[in-house]
DNA sequence: TCAAAACATGAATTATGATTCATGTTTCAT
DNA sequence: ATGAAACATGAATCATAATTCATGTTTTGA
């Protein structure tokens, strides 16, 4: 129950990684609920009680979980996005990213999800400081005329509502082989409604 | 964990209804996980046992609040839509109406959310159902020429993904007293965004 | 009116799994 | 090389509820 600290050791690095990862991958799997101790400690294989000289608890991996999440996905877009020379551009540079990020990483985007109810504190820090960031791109490029006028933060949760559906839909629960389809698809939406 | 039966006489039919009404309350509150069948049954005013003569197990109440939503919802939208003249108009109309629609049930809306861990069939089911009939109306615009060519069933689901995550940010998580503004302010990026 | 069918009760039973802890083993700075 | 700090172990402890069931009470149909 008491925060452990960091590890000290070079052993103790190896072991919380491990750990770290086994959590991942079991609560990504199962869920958090039917997720157990016992069973991402075996996967990690360490003893049972290993868990708790890293963690104070179940709640706490999760937690350190979709902080990762919350870092990966805004370097995966912000590295995708570089290169667009437009508003647009970004735009569809970033949802093609997004869908592939997911479908690289189904088990931790299923965690950030699972989070809106096992630690809604984390779900809602993930996606402010994301829509945040949207936001401001989206004013600049009102102030640049690249797009339309409109209302740059209920445009941002929107967008980002939509590639979140669409990542579940289409990349979750399979049933398309061709991402990059729906991806030109659904962008045709979104370029006529922010288009000037 | 037999399946119990529909109660036959009217005592039962009003039990088992009080019954459902509470663990709605509490499962909206609490969540899944949280709630326990000992505060429903408090709530619903009668004896813990109760509960297993009406229902086989907390699932299954969950999945019936899930069904429930799912006719509620289709109800409600069939029933906003159906004055409007035009697609654009419908979405308008439609996405007013669901924003309304969380406002006024959010322990259910929570529910239906919650379902993709609790009960994913459920959820599956009441998303692809949904969806398909949403499909079908943009597939009639498209022919009608009423809105732009373009894939209807991918615009379905990004349109669903805006309108979910638009009512969990400014309706869950309130912060907005001005839901028609925030609805208008998002359909103008639908508007631009299908229109031929 | 009366016996069967339905329904109600809540204490007792179970199941599960998170967390702790007493007892080793390993690492590392000196 | 060595002792203190770190780390590892897994059986035992705890807590929490879901589910059952033996025992009443109420309703209903003939």
């Amino acid at each position: 129950m008491n925060a452990p600290t960091k590890p000290k050791t070079k052993r103790g690095k190896t072991r919380r990684e491990q750990i770290l990862r086994a959590a991942e991958r079991v609560i990504g799997q199962r869920g958090f609920t039917d997720a157990s101790i016992a069973e991402i400690t075996r996967e990690a294989g360490t003893a049972l009680g290993t868990f708790y000289i890293y963690f104070s608890s179940k709640e706490e991996v999760f937690r350190e979980l979709v902080a990762e999440m919350g870092h990966m996905t805004r370097a995966v877009l912000a590295e995708a996005t570089t290169p667009a020379d437009s508003r647009l551009q970004a735009e569809y540079l970033g949802l093609k990213a997004f869908l592939r990020f997911v479908a690289d990483h189904p088990a931790l985007y299923r965690i950030v999800e699972e989070a809106r109810f096992v630690d809604p504190e984390a779900y809602k820090d993930y996606f402010t400081s994301f829509a945040e960031a949207y936001r401001r791109q989206l004013n600049r490029a009102t102030q640049t005329e690249t797009i339309r006028p409109g209302n740059a933060e209920v445009r941002a949760w929107a967008l980002m509502g939509m590639a979140k559906t669409l990542g579940e839909r289409y990349v979750l629960w399979g049933e398309s082989d061709d991402l990059d389809q729906i991806a030109d698809d659904a962008f045709d939406l979104i370029r006529h409604g922010l288009e000037p």
